[in-house]
Parts: C-alpha cells; sequence; structure tokens
DNA sequence: CAGTCGTGGTA
DNA sequence: TTACCAAGACT
C-alpha cells in the first residue's frame, strides 16, 4: 500500500473517533479552517510530556483559568506556578514553562514563533513539541515522533531493530507518512492510534484502521514490538524527613535548589538520601519517630524515608528552611513524596 | 550521550 | 508487590 493511502487511512480515522481533548479543536472545526490557540498547544504538549491525557486534563483547566495566556503566566510569581504543578512530576517542566512564557512575552511581544525551528529554541520545547506546536497551532508540515509513534512505526514497517538504536529509521518512517495537508491532524491521529487501538501490551488489530498495511500483523510479531534495551534495575535509598510544628501553626519548610530532584518544590528539611543517611534535623529538639516510613518510586530509584516529627519551641531559629503560617501552607503546593510524609505524619498523629 | 528527572495507572 | 509504562527535555 503507498504511504499516502496509509496517511488517507489514518485521517479519515481520525476524523470519525477523534479523543475530545479540552486543548483541541476538533476535526469538523479544523476542516472548517479553525486553528487552536498556540497557548493552550504548548501548555498542553509540555504538560504531556511522559504524563497521560488523564492526569493533565485537570492541571490543563487549573492553569488555563488562572493564566489565560502568555502573558499572564509570564507575571505570575515562581512559588505559585510551582505550588500548581505540584503532583504532576519532572518539575523541570515548570520552571521552564515559567522561563518560556517570559521569553514569548518579552523578546516576542506575547506571540508564540510559528515556525518549528524558532520554537525549538525555546526552554523546556525540544523536538517532539516543537513539531508538535508547528504543526498542530501553525499547520507546518513538521513531522511528530513520540513513544506512540514510535510504537506505530515499528510495527506498521517491522522494524525489528531495539530502540534507541532504531529511533532514526522510525523517525524516517514518520517523515515519509507526513502529508501536506492537516499535518496536526495527522500527528494526533498517529498519537491517538497508538493510545487507544496500537497499545503497547496487546494492540486492538481487528479494529484498526491500517491493520491491512501492517507488516507487523502480517508476521505476528506485532505485540513484541518496539523491541527495547533492557533497564538497569532501580536501587533503594534511604533517607530522614523533619516535620515541624510552632505552636502558632507554622510549619518549617524549605525551597529546594533549582537544580536537582524535586528543583524549585517546597519540601521538608531532610538529610540526604542514600544507603545510609546521616542524621540532621533542622533544629536541636526531642524528635520523635513516628513509626511508619514513606516509601516512594523516582524514575531511576525507590526511597525510603523515615519521618520525624517535633513540637517547635517559639522563638526556633532553624539552620534550614523557612517557618510558613498555616495560612500560607497548602499541602497540596507539595511534590508527592512531600506529601505523602505530611499525610503520614498527620495520620500518625491523629491517631495517638 | 548516557544519566537524570515524577507520578499514578495497570497487568 | 513489582515492573512497566505515558504526547521528552536537558546536561
Amino acid at each position: 500500500m503507498r504511504d499516502e493511502a496509509v496517511s488517507d487511512a489514518l485521517l479519515e480515522w481520525y476524523d470519525t473517533h477523534a479523543r475530545d481533548m479540552p486543548w483541541r479543536v476538533g476535526p469538523t472545526a479544523r476542516k472548517a479552517g479553525v486553528l487552536p490557540d498556540p497557548y493552550a498547544v504548548w501548555m498542553s504538549e509540555v504538560m504531556l510530556q511522559q504524563t497521560t491525557v488523564a492526569a493533565v486534563k485537570e492541571y490543563f483547566q487549573r492553569f488555563t483559568a488562572r493564566w489565560p495566556n502568555v502573558t499572564a503566566l509570564a507575571a505570575a510569581d515562581d512559588g505559585d506556578v510551582m505550588g500548581e504543578w505540584a503532583g504532576l512530576g519532572y518539575y523541570a517542566r515548570a520552571r521552564n514553562l515559567l522561563k518560556c512564557a517570559r521569553v514569548v512575552a518579552n523578546d516576542y511581544g506575547g506571540v508564540f514563533p510559528n515556525t518549528r525551528d524558532e520554537l525549538l529554541t525555546l526552554p523546556g520545547i525540544g523536538p517532539y513539541t516543537a513539531a508538535a506546536i508547528a504543526s498542530i497551532a501553525f499547520d507546518e508540515a513538521a513531522t511528530v515522533v513520540d513513544g506512540n509513534v514510535e510504537r506505530v512505526m515499528a510495527r506498521l514497517f517491522a522494524v525489528e531493530t531495539p530502540l534507541p538504536t532504531s529511533k532514526p529509521e522510525l523517525t524516517a518512517l514518520a517523515e515519509r507518512l507526513t502529508p501536506l495537508q492537516r499535518p496536526g491532524c495527522h500527528a494526533q491521529a498517529v498519537m491517538d492510534l497508538g493510545a487507544t487501538i496500537c497499545s503497547p501490551k496487546s494492540p486492538a488489530c481487528g479494529i484498526c484502521p491500517v491493520q491491512s498495511p501492517c507488516a507487523a500483523r502480517k508476521k505476528g510479531i506485532q505485540a513484541e514490538l518496539p523491541r527495547k534495551l533492557p533497564k538497569a534495575a532501580k536501587p533503594t535509598r534511604y533517607g530522614f524527613a523533619y516535620l515541624a510544628q510552632r505552636s502558632d501553626g507554622a510549619w518549617l519548610l524549605e525551597r529546594r535548589p533549582d537544580k536537582g530532584l524535586l528543583g524549585g518544590m517546597l519540601g521538608w528539611p531532610g538529610s540526604e538520601w542514600s544507603d545510609a543517611p546521616q542524621e540532621t534535623p533542622p533544629f536541636d529538639a526531642n524528635w520523635h519517630d513516628i513509626g511508619a516510613e514513606v516509601r516512594h518510586t523516582f524514575t531511576h530509584f525507590h526511597l525510603r524515608l523515615a519521618v520525624r516529627v517535633a513540637a517547635a519551641p517559639d522563638g526556633t531559629n532553624p539552620r534550614t528552611g523557612t517557618f510558613i503560617p498555616p495560612s500560607d501552607f497548602r499541602p497540596s503546593d507539595l511534590p508527592t513524596v512531600m506529601r505523602k510524609a505530611f499525610d503520614l505524619a498527620q495520620s500518625t498523629l491523629n491517631a495517638a
């Protein structure tokens, strides 16, 4: 089957099966000439990096309601943006989101550049996101390559070379299929297909719009593709977290440095996370072991966090962190591992 | 350029 | 319970 026939089949399927998402302009409106707001496309694509549609929806709604355009976001307080992002993960995205908004506001007059190459120069916008914004919001025939596209191409053309070695080949195949007409709809069609029918584990080939030209299906190896090189096992690290509350209700918290794990986020003072961490409380006190530990898994290690609590005497001058009054503290501003520690301490104290 | 960087859902 | 995974970017 010709590439054009495959592209046509994908587009026809998209026109009747496109998933409804808050940031999308549906195929009917798109065919009538409507293009989506670049701000909404950018916001959604950054949030969707390594993140499911289900998880993104509410964050997208809250961000766009609170900051309706890139100029408003550029003027936002850093802590407010980090707090609003809390729980979504990969916090460098939030820092880069704000950086990017300020570049667009200050250097581009609040108007997003409309080419893939220019978008690629902005913070937090890499090859995938630049192509996604250019094709979806600006109708440029840029090729989007994400995990879905890689999987669909690997199967459609039976590429048996494992990732990431096969990435250039899969990219070339995806470029070959990208049409000049409605390239953004095509990109979303392939991603929708990968997210629903051409799924990682048990693809629903029986209802696939491109089942007949699929080379992997002909060979019966679709569920085995794309092959991937094995990944290293995750080590377990240990640490201590110190939760201190003053009699006025203020909690001792610290803003983590911008670089590294949970960068820019609020957290409890704590030890290093290692095989054998040292106890490093933020001030001397009778720290109470709550007798339960937080278990949390990051991308490349497991963490077991022992939680210590103490009442901070009035006038306590901690070695690290700042006391934040209850009126300014929302547990929802915390990244998940820190919120787990808070919840655990609360439930333990309530039970006592 | 291989390692770093979150989280919640799922089999 | 564990392992894998999801619309990647940055260093």
